[in-house]
DNA sequence: CATAAATTTTAATGACGATTAAAATAATGC
DNA sequence: GCATTATTTTAATCGTCATTAAAATTTATG
């Protein structure tokens, strides 16, 4: 036993407790999306897998760090989208461009739902530390695109700064009016990346 | 008494009744903003007032119904700015930008904080749908403005359901990175109307 | 198949904060 | 100033979930 090759080992196990526990962390995030942090019981959660409330603590401490892994999972989809971009990027605008096309892909796609993050502040300290640095940390890489456009001549001058809040927010609210249905995701995928960066192009 | 004319009558009395509760719904926007629905109890948002927590039930039947309250004013705001916009623009582009104006500056400005509707699906039924409708209203409204824009050669033609979710999303994902601090405020003031406004011109 | 480990359920418990009632204080009208 | 009404506080109570412990069941292993 213990070993790393067979069915039945250590690992298999732990890769199957990792796949229901990421189910689990979507049908929370599509409960807190839906229903609101306060609104969601952890029954709520639990009934959309068929299971008893009692159960998710199998795979979680409590109900902040579900909300905390939730948080962890949205901020490594960004982070992955972002990633992706930056290799595949030809320019600045090009770059902004696939990283909101990515990560719109992974909001309203297979990857969904992202939980959108409303109760950070709810966090255990550590939780919320960690989960605003990766926040800021995101929207700092964000700005970096914009400042490289800028440089090379892509995207016209602008505040950096504001630009990705506005950008930033606009997607960050996706989840509060998407709720999986298939044809808007459609329009989402076809419009956003245009709408968003519209704007940036310089003339 | 009960005279409708000289001061410290019940109307004077009912005036000085609102102002009051309007303070505590602002301050009670400050915390749900901050800390987040069910991060904030009534104490927080009494002793913000120097109050104890019991005081708020004078004003307020229960908490459901301060955030019910929250939800309303953010939505008389955002109305009050539609109407203003409409009353002064010139074209179908330029009443986007001056409703754009208007409304962030109720957001950052002496009335604000604006409460983010976050907890709408934990609202009461009926008071749940009166927000909705109005939600829905508002958006509307702003469609029809990007409709008038597109109908009077100003605006770009485009797909006005997702831009009005675009710009909208971006607008009320504000309150969520606004604090208060007035050099922020400023800034906001400054960038977001052009920026959220940068895609749509018709060129 | 038998045993052990993994997963889930049943059935309590408990904590936290919302809510309430009654009493105390402050403001107003005459 | 006195009586009345408006406002706030003090001190319980009450409900709702989150949480836990122990038992039951399912799944894996040899």
């Amino acid at each position: 036993m213990m070993d790393a090759r067979s069915p039945g080992t250590r690992n298999a196990i732990d890769a199957r407790f990792r796949l229901k526990r990421n189910r689990m962390l979507r049908a929370a995030a599509r409960c807190f999306n839906l229903k609101g942090y306060s609104g969601t019981s952890l029954k709520d959660v639990a009934n959309l897998l068929g299971l008893t409330d009692a159960a998710l603590y199998y795979y979680v401490r409590n109900k902040q760090e579900l909300v905390y892994l939730c948080y962890l999972r949205a901020a490594d989809v960004g982070r992955e989208a972002m990633q992706r971009a930056i290799g595949d990027g030809e320019n600045g605008l090009d770059t902004v461009r696939r990283y909101l096309r990515y990560h719109i892909e992974y909001m309203v796609g297979d990857q969904g739902p992202i939980a959108i993050m409303s109760e950070i502040p709810s966090l255990k300290p550590e939780h919320r530390e960690e989960v605003l640095e990766l926040s800021r940390k995101h929207s700092a890489e964000f700005e970096a695109l914009l400042e490289r456009g800028i440089a090379d001549g892509s995207i016209a001058p602008c505040d950096v700064r504001m630009t990705g809040n506005a950008i930033m927010g606009s997607l960050n609210w996706i989840p509060k009016w998407f709720h999986g249905d298939p044809a808007v995701a459609e329009k989402i995928r076809d419009e956003f990346p245009r709408i968003l960066s519209a704007g940036l192009a310089a003339r």
